[in-house]
DNA sequence: TAATACATCCGTCAATAGCC
DNA sequence: GGCTATTGACGGATGTATTA
């Protein structure tokens, strides 16, 4: 059996048991109690939170509790949905100063995709089958970003050359890459189909026009409107599903940032309460030897 | 040292919230 | 009501720690 094969069968043995669940289970219950723990009990500064044991405990507890034969729709039921992590953290923000918002638009450091964050009002995204980003910016200018680096060091805006013969009815674009011999070629007949061609180490894309045969994994872009023939109705589909595949994929690492940071939030804040907890403890204790009588 | 267990990240699907 | 954003759930991939 393969490496891959058995974990994969370990996986599906373990799963309720990894970090992972145990994290899907804080989210629902504990995550949440917590929010709504430290909020109702900020009051009288006392607060618990559930170690990740615990946590597991507790759903193990639950699991046992219940019947196998609750269904998905039921445990949905049961475990309602709760407002976003934005919504959470800046209403707990509200009430308490000192703990940050999370902000509603990112500014450079975040962004969706992050590495086209800055570009000038692309009307059009495109993903390569490498993972890389093409935009198409109003009037037919392309940057490429990597999805690896980080920030905006990946952008690379493209420049046009119409140089030499190039395909009747196509533009030739060239950016500079990172290596000497990195130049790609982009061809904009009318910026309708971008084309990532077969190629060995490095890529190379094409902007082609609709009508040309495109190889395979090609992640394409028609223009609407103009789609008659079922393949058309097809390609479009496929490409509709490949923008919302990437645009949940990075809603998915946006949330889970999202998460990770009311998560840290909540955290400090059970800390700063543990001290304010401990420091009226002690100022009860000292006010109780002052007023209590003495005994000589 | 290989096998196993655990932790973490990621992509995808689906349900739901929320906006227009 | 339709559309988009958000997020829980699931499973795969991979890295690290532990154990026999």
């Amino acid at each position: 059996m393969s490496k891959c094969g058995r974990k994969k069968y370990m996986r599906t043995n373990v799963r309720h048991m990894t970090m992972e669940t145990v994290e899907s289970q804080q989210d629902r219950s504990v995550t949440h109690s917590v929010a709504e723990h430290s909020s109702a009990h900020m009051q009288t500064g006392q607060i618990s939170v559930p170690t990740l044991a615990q946590v597991a405990t507790i759903a193990e507890t639950d699991d046992s509790a219940e019947s196998e034969v609750i269904d998905s729709h039921k445990r949905r039921e049961i475990l309602s949905r709760r407002p976003s992590y934005r919504k959470i953290l800046n209403e707990l923000s509200s009430d308490v100063p000192g703990i940050p918002k999370i902000e509603e638009e990112k500014s450079e450091e975040e962004g969706t995709p992050p590495n086209i964050a800055t570009m000038a009002v692309p009307t059009s995204i495109y993903q390569t089958s490498t993972g890389q980003y093409i935009a198409i910016a109003q009037g037919g200018a392309i940057q490429i970003s990597n999805p690896g680096s980080d920030g905006v060091q990946g952008l690379q805006a493209l420049t046009m050359t119409n140089s030499g013969a190039p395909p009747p009815g196509a533009t030739i674009v060239q950016y500079a890459a990172q290596s000497a011999d990195g130049t790609q070629q982009f061809f904009v007949p009318g910026s309708q189909v971008v084309v990532q061609a077969a190629t060995g180490d490095m890529p190379t894309y094409q902007i082609r026009a609709p009508t040309t045969a495109l190889p395979q994994g090609v992640v394409m872009a028609a223009s609407p409107g103009s789609l008659h023939s079922p393949q058309q109705l097809a390609e479009e589909a496929t490409r509709k599903r490949e923008l919302r595949l990437m645009k949940n994929r990075e809603a998915a690492k946006e949330c889970r940032r999202r998460k990770k940071e009311y998560v840290k939030c909540l955290e400090s804040r059970v800390a700063v309460l543990e001290v304010q907890n401990k420091k009226l403890i002690e100022e009860l204790e000292t006010l109780k030897d002052i007023c209590s009588p003495k005994t000589d």
